[in-house]
DNA sequence: CCGGATCCACCAGGATACTG
DNA sequence: CAGTATCCTGGTGGATCCGG
């Protein structure tokens, strides 16, 4: 204990620098970080939905998007894809168990911003008056 | 209960459509889901850090996107920014509680990662032999 | 040491059209 | 309905140079 700052308990374990290269943050953010992935998830933890389905619940969502995202949440095991060979075809998605546990993170993160929304609103504003011509954002 | 597909338990509210418009979720993903911000996170839970601190510990991040990310958290009131008016400049880095706070859901996300590492490295690998030629990722 | 200012490359993601 | 194929653009982030 002779550094020369203070240290606090140590929650998280260091990472990000070259002896710690990867804590494992990093992978689950870009699984989950893109614009849309939560939102299938989210939407999925509902219940099995067909390809129109999660695409008129996620507003905005494009067909590209969609399809996209759902395959990579499907390369990595968290959702299974179901294709029944009727005419015209019709696929179905449903989370897979390792799927259905991040949704307990997802809600996690929710909460904290549902809490925090407010104040952290209320900070950018303060910010953005104290300091006028920036180009943050 | 007339749905014509089975309901799971509700989790989580709705959230992506136009109704329900925002459940919260993306505002915390845009807040940390970028880069680096989590690393400077992890990094900060242990500790008051300096600029030049940061920048060595979290492996790869230029001046540039450590001054942006930074000025960010900032902004939000997850991190203080002290100036100490010595010569050279000497700036000093903090959590704030709200920022502490963080490092919580921080830690889960990296128990999921951890925990789930292998298994989706596993699914990965599967999938990308079952679907040769793919553009994917 | 701590940045700000510029320039630039890349790619996530939108729009559109077409197919089984 | 459930995609695939193309084209195109805006923004993220890297590299570099400069200044207090």
């Amino acid at each position: 204990m002779l550094g020369s700052h203070m240290e606090v308990t140590p929650v998280l374990e260091p990472c990000g620098d070259a002896d710690h290269p990867d804590c494992g943050i990093r992978d689950v953010l870009d699984r989950i970080g893109d614009k849309w992935s939560v939102l299938v998830i989210v939407e999925l933890a509902s219940g099995t939905r067909r390809f129109r389905e999660l695409q008129r619940a996620i507003d905005g969502i494009s067909q590209r998007m969609l399809t996209l995202t759902v395959r990579r949440l499907e390369r990595d095991g968290l959702v299974t894809r179901t294709v029944y060979p009727t005419v015209p075809t019709q696929v179905t998605y449903e989370l897979t168990e390792r799927g259905s546990s991040l949704t307990l993170l997802v809600k996690q993160l929710a909460d904290w911003s549902l809490e925090h929304k407010d104040a952290i609103g209320t900070s950018r504003e303060l910010y953005d008056l104290q300091n006028p011509e920036q180009t943050i954002r």
